[in-house]
DNA sequence: TGAAATGTTGGGGCG
DNA sequence: ACGCCCCAACATTTC
């Protein structure tokens, strides 16, 4: 009998709760990796996250092999996979760490029953956050809709439990079986031009000065990381309590907004708060492409777009005032922007991205009223005064070349404010 | 994790 | 010296 550990979003050895777990089990572990189609067939064939998990396996496959074992990978749907795997392995028990997004706990729950069904057992622990969606909750046992009572909540917990890492792994436990390692063409995919970069811990220090600054290399580059599970949440959070606190509350929005869509999977087609379900959007289809290409004429907001299209990421303040500018200036709706910005961004996360769409649209928990309106010529004046953050993605800033202003700033923001004011539902 | 409109205050110029 | 006006600077309210 054999064992399996199935990667998923958790792709390093170390302080991996549940592979580290798997491996003080009774029978020998075979690392497993499902390219899921289910995904995959929705993305393009150089989608610059497939090929960066293509490249974390390989090098999770040298590290096993280097300690005398391999990782098999598989391509297809991962219940179908599991039937296939099941006959050719005599497999005695499966180990994965747990997952929050509905589609992931709906997978989890098919693979599970159907092994169930052959007697085969699985165990799935918590790794991907410090506190999971039942273990910050108010008085009365529901989930917080509200941060800062989460926050504090969720740090008073940390108090009481404190952080365990760094566990040794018994590798010896790791299957001897040495699988090929498929190239990226076998696999269906290619390179991307995109490359996703090493997270930067080493200006902290200098996080709360610098983080609403898009000019400065002031951000920590973590979240493809934390994403993918190429660094644990743990490690992290050790690093930065009570040194860092601004950091850390990013963290813990993360963990926010996961319990969120935990508790309310329903976000992820509807407001969170019905009360906005009466905004007419205008949907102009035009005006949404010149948001999509970084052509609206508005520097601040072109300048992010043409980031995002360029490397997959965009600086966090500029998401804000591109979000604002298409839900607020453009009247589009969310969802529109929201399916934008998870086609193109590296890290994106479902949860996050989600919650944070709401969040600019004034339609979520805890979200911005919705009569804030971003001003984007303020905001360039606040946090890229130099135009050094914008010069470098509009290079043609000063010749004809660069498109009129598509809405004038103070009539788009009357026209928002009175479509958002006809909206609103008295009923909650 | 806003911005704009409106209100208040206080110093200086000036008759 | 005094009141008046102007207006910048700051505070509060409103969207």
């Amino acid at each position: 009998m054999t064992s399996i550990f199935w990667f998923r979003r958790d792709l390093r050895l170390k302080d991996n709760t549940t592979l580290i777990e798997a491996l003080s089990g009774k029978y020998k572990i075979i690392p497993l990796f499902i390219f899921d189609t289910n995904i995959l067939d929705e993305l393009p064939r150089d989608d610059a996250r497939v090929y960066f998990i293509y490249s974390e396996l390989k090098k999770l496959d040298s590290q096993l092999r280097e300690l005398g074992s391999s990782l098999l990978i598989k391509y297809g749907n991962p219940l179908q996979v599991w039937q296939q795997l099941i006959n050719e392995i005599p497999v005695g028990e499966v180990f994965y760490n747990k997952d929050y997004e509905p589609y992931a706990i709906e997978r989890d729950i098919k693979v599970t029953k159907m092994l169930a069904a052959h007697n085969v057992a699985t165990y799935g622990f918590k790794d991907q956050v410090i506190f999971e969606e039942d273990e910050v909750t108010k008085a009365d046992g529901t989930c917080y809709t509200v941060y800062t009572p989460y926050k504090n909540r969720w740090l008073e917990r940390l108090n009481e439990t404190g952080l365990s890492i760094n566990r040794e792994a018994n590798y010896q436990n790791l299957h001897p079986q040495q699988y090929n390692f498929p190239s990226i063409v076998e696999l269906g995919f290619t390179q991307s031009r995109i490359r996703v970069k090493d997270f930067n811990l080493s200006h902290l220090d200098r996080y709360e000065q610098t983080r609403d600054l898009p000019a400065v290399d002031g951000t920590s580059n973590l979240s493809v990381h934390l994403r993918f599970g190429t660094v644990s949440i743990r490690e992290i959070v050790a690093l930065v309590y009570k040194r860092f606190p601004i950091f850390l509350n990013e963290l813990i929005w993360r963990e926010f907004f996961m319990q969120i869509l935990f508790h309310y999977p329903r976000v992820i087609h509807e407001n969170f708060r019905r009360k906005y379900d009466g905004i007419k959007w205008r949907n102009n289809e035009k005006e949404f492409e010149r948001w999509c290409n970084g052509e609206t004429g508005y520097p601040m907001v072109d300048a992010g777009m043409r980031e995002l299209n360029q490397t997959g990421y965009m600086h966090n303040r500029v998401r804000m005032i591109t979000a604002s500018f298409l839900c607020k200036h453009l009247l589009i709706d969310w969802r529109w922007g929201e399916a934008y910005f998870a086609k193109h961004l590296l890290d994106f996360e479902l949860s996050s991205n989600n919650g944070n769409w709401q969040w600019a649209a004034g339609t979520g928990c805890d979200a911005a009223p919705y009569f804030r309106v971003f001003n984007p010529a303020a905001q360039q004046q606040k946090f890229d005064k130099d135009f050094e953050y914008i010069k470098r993605w509009i290079p043609e800033l000063d010749t004809f070349d660069y498109p009129a202003p598509i809405v004038e700033h103070k009539f788009a923001r009357e026209r928002a404010l009175a479509e958002y004011k006809k909206g609103i539902l008295n009923e909650e």
